[in-house]
DNA sequence: TTTTTACTTTAAAATCATTCTAAACTGCTT
DNA sequence: AAGCAGTTTAGAATGATTTTAAAGTAAAAA
């Protein structure tokens, strides 16, 4: 399969499970997904998988860059008393944020609103790392 | 105490454990902390609480908007088969997530990246409400 | 091709953040 | 002072994710 191929390029030794994810996941569409969404998937194409390999599976592609993990606070709430409209630097490192001030950054270009709603707050999140 | 005033203009009781919270957190200086971090910090100050008791206290001080809470996925991870760099609208009601291509939104002004780290991209998230 | 080795998968247990439960308590109104 | 609604609390429950340790498997070595 051409997926067999993608994963040994990308360094990830083959395996059965991880080419039916593979082929579930890397078709060019684009989608979002949580672990256990892949696994009904997984489940309702007449395959089953364990939970701890669906998740092993999907930290091995996000680290050599085949899908992404959606920033977030990680698995713990993050809370912040400068309730006005600002934004934030975050060290991947170490997690720790950093307030942008509203002013310092300016966002000129904006997509269309999907009809029926209203923009409710942007936040900007620029990750920095250690330079060389 | 100024605090107690500050809690009954927002609408909130004004308990002997909300008094403490909103000494620690509302001196107005910006930061950032998690329920964990609190509890330490009031355990720190001679005093205690129950972990139960910090969490209703800081979700009662978001929803007056005392403070805010960070943007996560929630509690569970998302991920992403667009690997490219772009943004999200972030629906708030539902959770769902819906790509903005990276040449739909433009920051034309940035920060200055602190000294010794340099960006590894910037997320964009446009939270999205229902509109009447 | 067999053997070996290192990496993977798995079920089940463990962990960790957060929420729930239900009983005791406490501000606030009458 | 009494009553009520809203709060606090310890501990149980929940839900996502990770760990454990044993069994399995791809790839390298022989």
């Amino acid at each position: 399969m051409e997926n067999k191929i993608k994963l040994r390029n990308a360094g990830l030794r083959p395996t059965k499970q991880r080419i039916i994810i593979a082929d579930i996941l890397l078709n060019g569409l684009d989608r979002h997904f949580t672990a256990e969404h892949l696994q009904n998937e997984i489940n309702a194409s007449g395959q089953q998988m364990s939970i701890a390999t669906v998740y092993n599976c999907l930290k091995k592609f996000k680290n050599v860059g085949l899908i992404k993990q959606l920033e977030s606070s990680k698995d713990t709430s993050i809370f912040d008393t400068n309730t006005n409209q600002h934004h934030h630097f975050l060290n991947e490192d170490t997690g720790e944020l950093i307030d942008i001030n509203n002013d310092e950054i300016r966002v000129v270009k904006l997509p269309e609103i999907p009809d029926g709603f209203e923009s409710s707050g942007i936040d900007v999140i620029i990750k920095l790392k250690k330079n060389n």
